[in-house]
DNA sequence: AATCAATGTTTTTTT
DNA sequence: AACATTGATT
């Protein structure tokens, strides 16, 4: 009979899970010991992960052979069992209730995904198969878990406590500089950016302040060391945390505090990490301590696709895992369902050139394909005008969608060019990262504010806002008042009191009422009421103007957007405390934030931000040696090319249907024209698979540098940023140009292409406006606010 | 202390 | 070319 049982179970699970493959099935059902699911571009892997949770919280163990016959299982319930294997169909309440074994309670899991995104989409998906109770798991961004843990532990570590704020890179940036300063060296020697990365590749290998100098074998790298320790001095001094510190703290923890691992390591009984190809060591000895109670540990990944080296993640974490756990379970999803044949041989043509690598190789059972198209273009401004003709082509004669098309680059700075063309042409577009919310000067400001009223050490933060808005407290007092605080080892706040000197010390006052004032308000509400407390107490609105009306606006709309995005955070998740929203917008990046799928726009983003997403039609622009593979100085090394290989492959592997690549002569860089050879990595892929397109014209002589030109003032944000212009052009004041709000209907207006045209419809949202225009000689289109001209 | 011009620096990718 | 920082000037 148990045979029996065991068989029919087999095969009502393999009904429930039959629209996996054979491979992702194994993926599904393997839970015990340690896995490593070395999941390829396309193959289907957050699906795979997410059925493999629902199993495990639905089933528990129930795929086991071994286990024995459940209470309640008749003649009766069999034959019940038989039909429904009989009838191919999955199993039922009843039938599945009778073969749970062991079920997993989803407090015991602990997943980790590489973006906070990630995470929402997975805990979604993953109660939408196993129920609601699957809200109890732990799932998030490294960060956020440790932040999670850290705020229950850390005041185990002597001057931290539970109030802690984090510092964004600015902020440590920030924090290095007073450190050089404060050790009597200068700037120039030791470059902030410079100091920084040393610490930070420091904290990504698990190395302290005293590990560093030990193997330090240079002056300049004795003193770097030197300003590493008073850097971890302050943070603690002034009870904060950079990034890696999050992670770094919290192996501390586990590893000084033998009854916090063990309640961690009891507590997740499973352990799972997704994009396991970007840890690094700091990652992993976390990952090992928490999976070190009851050994289940799966991993997900792709080595192919490794793209974040430089900042500290070891590719050798995924390549070394099968030697380090001699007898784990190797899984690997080959099987590709996003792309053309055609796209994952040229794909699968380059990364062979990896050697550092498994052995793998996508394939797809769709073949054929539109060959990649390649093409030559003179400079940066005729690729773009050459990609956006594309894309007219593509969605105006060829009826496809906007959100079908993605324009991939190696940097940021590529963007600008793309984005002149797409304004010309009229494609609505949206950028993803770039310039960021909450990098935005008057945001960090507000931010510093919240931070300081958190945690009243935060000298860093009290910096940044003691003179903002002016109110005549200069550098000299500020010193005064660092070098006080030092002397008698109180935050500088607090030194306040110790001031003395008559002027100053009305000023100091002053300051301090203020910031005791919006304390009491803003610890007893809301994050959103508190924002609007202390954009009103500081009168911000008037400062503003005071430095520039058309400035003034947008600040001010930028400041009502955070608003939102708190009383968002309030309602959606539950945030009560600025301290949890400030949490909330320090580990949150502008990829996280879900879009609304419902706006047509072409992405533009660097191909890291476009990892894990897929589009039908990928341009990828600026395939040339120096740009693409990035070359940083001369003595790049062989693992730096193939990172730059790898993400070459990332971008290659997000296109469905078709692939285009382009190359300029000429391109402007740093303010100079320089002159590039087309990327190696054209040359990797086999010639029967591209279609080099022959160049006909240079799509730039047609309409552009004759015409009016674009303001190049409209950098449009990232979308969570739903936020408005950083600061209004100056360019504004002199030209013409109406603000982008002031179109009505009836309005003439002239578009560089289609000519004259009336204003028919205003449909303006946060992003942008749109225009539907009745053109003279085209007739009715709808046209980016910024593609036109305001007439008479 | 605040403002403005000159100078220097940057552009890889991000939690 | 665009931006941040520095130094000189008020």
């Amino acid at each position: 009979m148990i045979t029996e049982f065991n068989d029919l179970k087999r095969k009502l699970l393999e009904t429930e899970f039959n629209h996996l493959n054979d491979m992702q099935q194994k993926a599904v059902f393997t839970s015990k010991g340690h896995t490593l699911i070395l999941a390829g571009a396309g193959s289907g892997k957050t699906t795979t992960v997410v059925n493999k949770i629902a199993y495990m919280i639905k089933y528990g163990n129930a795929y086991d052979p071994s286990s024995s016959l459940p209470k309640g299982v008749d003649e009766n319930t069999l034959a019940y069992m038989r039909a429904f294997a009989d009838g191919g169909m999955a199993p039922d309440d009843f039938i599945a209730e009778k073969i749970r074994h062991n079920p997993v309670k989803p407090y015991n899991i602990l997943a980790f995904t590489f973006t906070n995104k990630a995470a929402n989409e997975m805990k979604e998906r993953i109660a939408a198969v196993a129920g609601a109770e699957a809200a109890d798991m732990w799932i998030g961004t490294f960060h956020s878990i440790c932040v999670k843990i850290l705020r229950r532990n850390i005041d185990k570590f002597f001057g931290y406590n539970s109030n802690f704020v984090i510092y964004d890179t600015a902020d440590a940036k920030t924090l290095v500089k007073t450190c050089i300063h404060q050790l009597g060296f200068n700037e120039k020697d030791y470059k902030p950016a410079d100091v920084l990365g040393y610490i930070g590749s420091a904290k990504d290998k698990l190395m302290s302040p005293d590990d560093f100098l030990e193997t330090a074998d240079s002056y300049r790298l004795e003193n770097i060391g030197r300003i590493f320790q008073l850097y971890q001095q302050k943070l603690r001094e002034y009870n904060a945390l950079d990034f890696d510190e999050i992670i770094c703290l919290t192996v501390k923890l586990l590893t000084e505090y033998p009854d916090v691992r063990e309640k961690l390591a009891g507590k997740f009984h499973y352990v799972l990490v997704d994009e396991y190809q970007d840890t690094n060591k700091a990652q992993y000895e976390l990952i090992s301590a928490l999976a070190s109670g009851h050994g289940n540990l799966c991993v997900v990944g792709d080595d192919d696709q490794s793209i974040y080296g430089w900042r500290g993640a070891d590719i050798q974490n995924i390549i070394d895992f099968e030697d380090n756990y001699k007898n784990c379970t190797v899984i690997k999803l080959e099987q590709n369902y996003r792309s053309t044949s055609i796209i994952l041989d040229a794909a699968n043509e380059v990364i062979r050139n990896n050697t550092n690598r498994k052995d793998k190789k996508l394939w797809t059972s769709a073949p054929g394909g539109d060959k990649i198209a390649l093409y030559e273009r003179d400079d940066e401004r005729d690729e773009a005008n050459g990609i956006a003709a594309d894309i007219e082509k593509l969605c105006l004669d060829e009826a496809q969608q906007y959100s079908d098309v993605a324009v991939l680059y190696r940097t940021h700075t590529q963007s600008r060019a793309i984005e002149d063309a797409l304004i010309k042409n009229a494609i609505p577009y949206r950028i993803v990262g770039g310039l960021k919310f909450y990098d935005r000067k008057e945001i960090k400001d507000l931010v510093a504010y919240l931070k300081i009223i958190v945690n009243p050490a935060d000298n860093i933060s009290l910096k940044r806002i003691i003179n903002v808005p002016k109110r005549g407290i200069g550098d000299s007092t500020v010193e005064k008042l660092e070098q006080l605080a030092t002397e008698k080892g109180v935050s500088m706040l607090d030194a306040i009191a110790d001031i003395d000197d008559g002027k100053t010390k009305t000023k100091l006052g002053s300051f301090y009422e203020l910031y005791e004032k919006l304390k009491n308000f803003c610890s007893a509400n809301l994050p959103s009421k508190a924002i609007d407390e202390i954009i009103n107490e500081l009168n911000l609105q008037e400062e503003y103007i005071k430095e520039g009306e058309i400035e003034a606006q947008t600040r001010m709309e930028n400041l009502e957007e955070l608003i939102s995005v708190a009383a968002e955070y309030e309602e959606k998740d539950g945030i009560t405390t600025v301290s949890e929203f400030l949490e909330y917008t320090t580990l949150m990046t502008d990829t996280d934030v879900t879009e609304e799928d419902d706006d047509n726009t072409v992405t533009l983003m660097t191909i890291h931000a476009a990892k894990g997403l897929e589009f039908t039609y990928v341009f990828l622009a600026g395939c040339e040696e120096e740009v693409f593979p990035k070359i940083v100085d001369e003595e790049d090394t062989e693992s730096e090319l193939e990172e730059e290989r790898r993400l070459f492959y990332v971008a290659l592997t997000r296109a469905k249907k078709k692939m285009t690549l382009s190359y300029a002569n000429s391109r402007m860089m740093y303010g100079r024209t320089q002159y590039h050879f087309p990327s190696r990595f054209i040359d990797e892929i086999p010639a029967r698979l591209v279609d080099k397109e022959v160049k006909e014209k240079a799509y730039t002589s047609g309409y552009s540098s004759s015409g009016f030109t674009m303001p190049d003032i409209y950098s449009k944000p990232s979308k969570p940023a739903q936020f408005k212009y950083n600061t209004m052009p100056k360019q504004s004041l002199k030209t013409d140009y109406k603000d982008k709000t002031s179109y009505s209907v009836g309005d003439k207006v002239s578009h560089v292409k289609f000519g004259v045209g009336t204003v028919a419809e205003v449909n303006a949202s946060d992003a942008m406006t749109v225009l539907t225009i009745d053109f003279e000689t085209c007739g009715r289109k709808n046209i980016v606010s910024k593609a036109v001209k305001p007439l008479e």
